[in-house]
DNA sequence: GAATGTTACCCGAACGTTTGGGTTGCGAAC
DNA sequence: GTTCGCAACCCAAACGTTCGGGTAACATTC
């Protein structure tokens, strides 16, 4: 293994490698990046050997533009997020970036704002560059720019979030909805609303729906105006619970589709004077850092975000190879913490 | 423009382009890719168009292993961060994605989880992909390994954290640690302590020692003990806390070094019935969104996140074109919130 | 009307790999 | 003493661009 610190700026080809051993580049490709049968029917073991050695003294490094001129593989995929800055993003990128290096891919990843333009223009951006496949974190639920994908024949998958039956890795969002709607009813509350996050976006959709179901089965229909759309952000969260809070009596317990919302709520409870836990019970979703941090620890449910970003990439390179594709749903656990608590009597 | 909607799923090359019109690839590369000079040389008005325009129908676009086979240039610069997951670092990389993709370049990120050994080895993978230049956001106090990077002949500047006189793109931290204790000696603090961060990296280095030199220049020296490294995050800004108040009169102010500490500070305070601002008062350092949301507003200052990104990049590709390069250091700016107060008397 | 310029192109060799197909030389089998 | 098989290599054509150098045809200058 050759050190960064190699003193010289110019790279190392085959060439060089050959001719130093007066050899021919075919031998020294099939040696260096063969199969090891191949290898073995390329050249004499010593002459392997010798070969080796002198790669690595002088720490070759296949040129990826020839390679990828030749192969027509770039060993690359694209990443596309909403945000980075959205800590769960960063997290299922992180799981991205870990299994890509495992498997001997690099990633290449930016932002589209939720965007559709953005969207558009960064894939093309990435299909450009000759990315291998694409990983998706921005899907909208309505899958219609992901269907022009397809169509192009581009190999993809989503996480984070799901559409249509495209190939996802997600977590269990309406598992996860559902726990948190059972813990709810487990604690006596009746009265309860929703922070449902975009609509354009599965997460969201999926979180609210089975958190619905949870009290349908209960028998308890949760009133349309209890259910309002949000931003994911904090702010996003504070507007809805504005909202919420503005006409009529207040529930009596408020489940945000993710932490930041949460939040958000959080902020406009105590601009009213109302404790979270104490006055009205809050829930999140994602078990950001953050959540155990706050003032008042928030019930929320943990998603598996790296094991989301790592199986997206199998999902991913089984697919480039050509194999069958199940989407996943990973299971998300409930955790309880003191921003829950009993619903008061009556 | 082509749309993504193009439904083949094979590569228009130049030579398709050149095939169909009975012209030479050559005069098609220069009308497509060569400066407006250039391809007013090589062809004629007419089939200038009628170049352009069919390569615009069928979606063409250049293969960049060619280009970058050929040129020795791959238009790709690579970035290293400690972590993504770190907002901080999610923004300066959406100002470096910003700039980058306004000159032509793409990211290619990756996290080094501010180990020197991952970072050595990431470095060797980006390195290997041929990138046109690098940009560290994890550079280590101590500028051993970027010494050996410098010694290989890549062309790289430091963002967010500078070491020794490497060309970088911070925030005046030692101003902006000034600028608290300016705030806090104002507020009346006199017995302060400071949650200082790891202590291989500048950010935390420079704010301490604004923090210091502001009460230096008012005559009171910080003892040692109440300056005390800690992690980048709320975990370890909390044990930071608990250290600092386990024994002896506490402190009546103290800075964390960044937002996340502060919260872990936050924490640590509320465990022990102490209510930030009213009994000690706290202020953080990056005004990270969630600052504002806090049960108690966090004093911080704001630093220009995105725009240390986009000058980061600005930078680079000066030092690419051969051009001297200045380290610039972007002023912050004091955000007081609930969580100063003025000292208790006495 | 020969020299010179200009316009509008074409030619072909690189760049560093990969890969399907050789070609030796030699020991073994017939 | 051919023939065969095999080990250990070599050969050369691609992959899609770029770019330093042509060149033919025509216009201009003296």
């Amino acid at each position: 293994m050759q050190s960064v610190s190699a003193n010289r700026s110019f790279p190392i080809t085959l060439r060089m490698i050959a001719d130093q051993l007066e050899l021919h580049v075919s031998t020294v490709s099939r040696v260096l990046h063969g199969t090891s049968g191949e290898s073995g029917r390329a050249a004499g073991p010593a002459t392997v050997e010798r070969i080796r050695r002198l790669a690595d003294e002088l720490g070759y490094r296949p040129n990826p533009h020839a390679t990828g001129l030749r192969t027509r593989r770039s060993n690359l995929i694209g990443v596309l997020v909403p945000r980075l800055s959205d800590i769960v993003l960063a997290l299922i990128y992180e799981g991205i970036e870990e299994a890509a290096a495992g498997h001997g891919l690099s990633t290449f990843v930016t932002n589209t704002h939720d965007d559709p333009g953005i969207q558009r223009s960064r894939t093309e951006m990435v299909l450009a560059r000759r990315v291998d496949g694409m990983i998706f974190g921005d899907a909208y639920a309505d899958a219609r720019f992901l269907a022009e994908v397809t169509a192009r024949g581009v190999p993809f998958v989503l996480v984070s979030r799901r559409a249509g039956d495209l190939p996802s890795v997600t977590c269990d969002d309406h598992l996860g909805g559902r726990m948190v709607g059972e813990h709810l009813l487990a604690l006596g509350h009746r009265d309860v609303a929703v922070v449902a996050g975009e609509p354009y976006a599965s997460t969201g959709i999926d979180r609210t729906a089975g958190f619905v179901a949870a009290y349908a089965s209960a028998g308890i229909e949760i009133p349309a105006p209890r259910v309002v759309a949000s931003g994911f952000d904090a702010p996003g969260g504070r507007a809805a619970a504005e909202q919420l809070l503005a006409c009529g009596p207040p529930p009596s317990a408020i489940f945000a589709v993710n932490d930041f919302a949460a939040i958000g709520v959080l902020g406009a409870l105590r601009d009213r004077g109302l404790r979270a836990g104490t006055d009205i019970s809050v829930a999140g979703f994602n078990d950001t850092p953050l959540a155990a941090e706050l003032p008042v620890p928030l019930t929320t449910v943990r998603s598996p975000m790296r094991e989301v970003g790592r199986r997206g990439v199998d999902l991913l390179t089984r697919l480039l190879r050509g194999e069958q594709a199940e989407s996943e749903r990973l299971r998300p656990e409930l955790v309880v913490r003191a921003s829950t608590a009993p619903a008061p009597p009556g």
